[in-house]
This record gives C-alpha cells, structure tokens and sequence, in this order.
RNA sequence: UGCCCGAUGGUGUAAUGGUAGCACAACAGGUUCUGGCCCUGUUUGUCUAGGUUCGAAUCCUAGUCGGGCAACCA
C-alpha cells in the first residue's frame, strides 16, 4: 500500500485499540467493504473504501471485499466488474477474500429456521399496506399482527412452502418476532425474508426468497469473523436489530460502528440522482468526467493518490458536514504538480510573426519536462518564425499590473528568449485581433520583463480537441432541494467547452490515461476517444490563478 | 411532536479536565524563465444558560439548532 505514513486517529480507531487491548475479538481487526452490485462507485464510497481497508492495514488486520447482493431484482454482474475494478483502481487489494453474501443463502435461511423453532419468527400474510397500518408511527406503537402467534410448526411448514416457490411474490414474509411497541421503528417485527421470484446475477433460480438487509447484514459480518462493522450514520437506529438477531443465535458477534457520509460541496451523491443525470442525458454517461463516480474521476484524470489523500484530510466524525470540493482539488493539483510532465499547448491560439527571424530558420529550445523532478530530463522544442500564443496572453489596452503581451511591450517566451509587439493585425469590421507582429530577442539578451508565456510553433503545431470540465453544478448545495428547486435546476451550463487547441509535437502520440501539466494553464489528462494523430485532452484542473483573481477584482 | 445521534474559525478536523492546534479557503508579502510550485505573515472559532472543579471545548442538567428513523431497498 501506498498509503501516507501517520493516518490520523478518530474515534473508530479508538475503539478498535480499546478492543484490540481488552482482547474482545482475540486481538484481530477484521474489517469488510459491503457494496451492492447496484450501481457505480462514487467519492463518498472511496471514504468508506479508505476507512475500511486502511484501518485493517493499520492494525495487521484483513478488509474484506464482499457484495451485498440480496437484492436480484436490482443487481446486476456489470456493476460486480466495474466496483472490482474501482477499488483496485483506489488501491486496494483484498487478497483472496473476496466475498459474496449470495454465498450465504443456505446459511442464513438454515439460521432463519433455527429463530422460527425459538418461537422468534414467524410467518405473516399481512398486506404490504397492512403491514404498514399495524407498524404504527414513531410517535405511537404499532400492533401485534394477528399471524404473530401462529405455532412453530405452521411457521415451518409455510416458509419452507415460502422457499419451494409454492406462493406468488409478496403473499408471504417471514417475520422477527421483537416488539411491536419499540420506539424504535426497526425493532418492530421486521421483515427478514420476502418472496421474489427473480434471476439472481448469481444464484440464478435456486432461491425465490430472499433475505432482507437487517437479517442478513450481521450474519454476513458473523459468519466472516468480521471485528468492526463500519457503516454511515442512517444505519444507527438499525444496530439495535443488528445485535438482537446475532444476540438469538448466539454467533459471533462483531461491533457495528457508524460514520458521517461525505458530503461534497457543487456534487451530489446520491445513486439515485446520479442514475438520473445519466438516464436524463445530463451527463454522458456514468464516467463522464464530470461525475463524482471512481469511473468519472479516474476519465477526468483524478489520481487516486489524490483522492485516497483527501479521504484521510476529511477525516471520520460522527457529524454531518459538507466538504468544500477545493480541499479535493488542493490534493488533485498536490499529486499532479509532482508527477505531471509539463507541455505547451495553446488553448485559443494567437499567431505572432516574429519579422526579424527569417522564413524556414529553426531554433532548438530545450525544455524542461518537470520542474519537481530533475529525473524527467528534458525534450527539444522547435522554434522558428511563426508561432501561436494564447490569446488571453496580449491586450491592446493593458490593465494595470498585466504582465504578458501588449503593443510595444516585451515578453518572455518560454525557453526561447522574448518578443516584443510591433504590430496588431485586426478585422476591420469587428475590430478583433486577428493576427500580432513582432521582433524577436534571443534568451541572452537579457531584457528585463516580468511576464513569461508560453506558446507553440505554428510550422510543427498538433491539433486537439481539449475539454474544458467545470464543476457539475453552480448551487454549493444541489442536493438540498429545501428551496423548492430541483437539483437539476442547478445545473451549470458552462460545465463542458469544447474547444480545438494547437499543442507540441511532444504530445501528438499519447496514451489514454496520461496526464500533462500544460504550461500556465492546468493538468490535463488523454481521454480514451483519443486517435491517432487526433488527442483529446479532458481538463481534469486549472492550475491556480493570480492574475484571474486581480483581473476579476476590474 | 416518539426514539436515536450530533454541534470547535468561511470549510473540514485536532485537543480525551491543564497554553484552542492543523489543513483548505481568503488576504498581504517574498521568490520565480509557469501570475504554477515553494516560503513568510495576517484575519476568523469552542451553540446557549446553569452546575461540578483550583481549572471545562472536554464532565452533569436543561434548552436551542441540525441530522436520522415509518421499502417486502441497502
């Protein structure tokens, strides 16, 4: 593991040493990441990837990789292979246990027959609307259902009939018998097994009752040896009903701790709004780099060094926050600056003619690869008569304090010495700035400017798409819909440009994956629709921007 | 309104009865062939009211505010 050194204390570790120094698990730390196979992996999973796996690592212990797959009907192998692939990519590694509570199925039922036999399940016919009427409110205790006092022998006959698929969907659920009266809706004679006639992705046909998350959640933990069973917040008032089932069979019993969810400032992280943007075409699909999703992050360029750092920055709490999206950028350009490979690339190019060096002559500048790291060597970079700018790098009328291009002013050109504005070229009728003339002063001269901008030259020019990615959503808060509006409302509109650059020859031939720092202007990572000869670059972040800040002050 | 959980600068966190610290952000400056990186400095905080104590962010009580819970989802 590549993870930093001194991973900062919080309270679940805390109980993991007190336990680890009380011997309450024989002195094991046995941890488990639990997803279902339901959907694609986002931000907020990988501070539960983080958690899980680090604390393991950081106590000798074991995370396990395990699906929670006891829901056919909403499950599907896709999204087996893509979270597989997401946490590899993160950086993890779960050896060999790799685990599926489908594995579990004859288990658990053999565990629901052993609670019906203490007279501690029982099976219920009540309507779906029934059964919500007899719950009661939080505010008032439910009723006993008239089936809760059906004899052990019934109740065995019918879930084995439950089992067999001898009723349709729905007529039946196998039922804990707790107390009706709890103030806690959970421990309400919860459901644990329901009838669903439906394809599981792995058990195919043999099951046609499946069991529900509360009943299957802790013997999954159980029957893994699981230590420390780390879950978000909703999951609180379920650790009553969690320890009641492990306590009536008398298995091992992990200690199930709970987290505050992270929450990112302009994202949302909900599946469900997620899976909208993708079906409503909002988005290009669950890994548009605009997305929160590991796929989303990893096409926009995001290391995973980056966000495995940012995920150990937020720390755990117990306390709802909302995470400013800069903390992950900050760690996005940290990771990037060290091993990014610098370029020039022009964004929205200006060309300037530097009249005293004539047609076909050709300099070799050498450039420097990295910066912060000297092992990165250098590259040769042609430079010759004509040669494109970025258009945001001149002003005919220079504000104050603006460093770069203007007419009569000198700037450095990267590597290869200066150019002063002698002439600007404009349409008549619009009165853009088509085309700058200049005089060229080698790197020796040694004029004294302030500005260094970089450019490409024209004779050797590559063209790219580049896309430039904003964030997702201009409202701090999308998902909080509490205003009235709806989180699609909030959409920004200026999330994606896309745009034709002019880049060094040094980045025609590059591959999906590899990221850039192009000079001044931010990193940059090849998306996988790049062609040959043709590179498409997804923006993954700006570089920092004083002169943006001054600029905007007017 | 029943139960459960929580509250420290703008944001995220640390301090476990003994000097409220760190990071991000913001701002000011230094350095610089990237207005990047790096370096220095500045601003801003313990929800309220009582209590315990020599001493409270920390313990107790009450309140306020916020979150969660009423799928045959997880």
């Amino acid at each position: 593991m590549t993870e930093s050194p001194a991973a900062p204390r919080n309270f679940i570790h805390e109980a993991v040493e007190s336990d680890l120094q009380a011997g309450t698990f024989g002195g094991q730390v046995v941890t488990r990441f639990p997803p279902e196979p339901n959907g694609y992996l986002h931000i907020g999973h990988a501070k539960a990837i983080c958690l899980d796996f680090g604390t393991a690592t950081k106590y000798g212990g074991r995370c396990h990789m395990r699906f929670d797959d006891t829901n056919p009907t909403a499950e599907e192998q896709e999204f087996v292979d893509s979270i597989l692939a997401d946490v590899r990519w993160l950086g993890f590694d779960w050896g060999e246990h790799l685990y599926y509570a489908s594995d579990y199925f004859q288990q658990m039922h053999d565990y629901a027959v052993e609670l019906i036999k203490q007279g501690k399940a029982y099976v219920c016919d009540l309507t779906p609307e029934q059964f919500k009427d007899y719950r009661g409110v939080p505010t008032r205790p439910g009723r006993e259902s008239p089936n809760r006092n059906r004899p052990v022998e019934e109740n065995l006959r019918l879930f084995e009939e439950m089992r067999q698929g001898q009723h349709p969907d729905g007529s039946l659920v196998l039922r804990a018998k707790i107390d009706m009266a709890s103030p806690n809706l959970h421990m309400r004679d919860p459901t644990m097994y329901r009838i669903k006639h439906a394809h599981h992705h792995r058990t195919g046909d043999t099951w046609c009752i499946y069991p529900m998350y509360d009943w299957a959640h802790g013997l999954e933990d159980s029957i893994e040896g699981v230590t420390h069973s780390l879950c978000t917040l909703e999951f609180e008032v379920h650790r009553p009903l969690y320890d009641w089932f492990l306590e009536q069979l008398g298995v091992w019993h992990p200690k199930q701790i709970e987290f505050a969810r992270l929450n990112l400032s302009y994202t949302i992280m909900s599946k469900r709004k997620l899976q909208q943007l993708v079906e409503e075409g909002l988005v290009q699909g669950w890994d548009d780099p605009r997305m929160p999703t590991l796929a989303g992050l990893r096409r926009r360029g995001v290391p995973a060094e980056a966000i495995r750092k940012f995920c150990e920055e937020v720390g755990i709490t117990k306390y709802e926050s909302l995470t400013d999206v800069a903390l992950l950028e900050h760690h996005v350009r940290g990771v990037l600056n060290r091993i990014a490979p610098r370029r020039m690339a022009v964004l929205r190019p200006l060309k300037l003619v530097l009249e005293n060096i004539p047609e076909g002559e050709e300099h070799l500048c050498e450039a420097v690869n990295n910066p912060e790291d000297p092992a990165a060597g250098t590259r040769p970079v042609r430079f010759g008569r004509e040669i494109y700018m970025e258009h945001d790098d001149f002003m005919e009328e220079p504000a104050k304090k603006f460093f770069r291009l203007a007419p009569g002013k000198s700037v450095r050109l990267r590597y290869a010495g200066f150019a002063t504005c002698t002439e600007v070229i404009k349409d008549p009728a619009t009165g853009e700035v088509l085309e700058l003339h200049g005089h060229w002063d080698p790197p020796d001269a040694g004029l004294k400017v302030k500005g260094t901008i970089h450019w490409v030259p024209a004779a050797h020019a590559v063209e790219a798409e580049v896309r430039l990615y904003d964030r997702l959503f201009a409202k701090e808060n999308p998902a909080d819909e509490s205003d009235g509006t709806r989180f699609t409302d909030h959409i920004n509109p200026e999330s994606l440009k896309v745009i034709r650059a002019v880049v060094e020859p040094a980045l025609a031939d590059v591959a999906p994956g590899d990221s850039f720092q192009f000079e001044r202007t931010g990193y940059f990572c090849v998306d996988p629709d790049a062609r040959p000869g043709t590179p498409v670059f997804n923006r993954t972040a700006t570089l920092k921007d004083t002169w943006a800040k001054v600029a905007g002050r007017g």
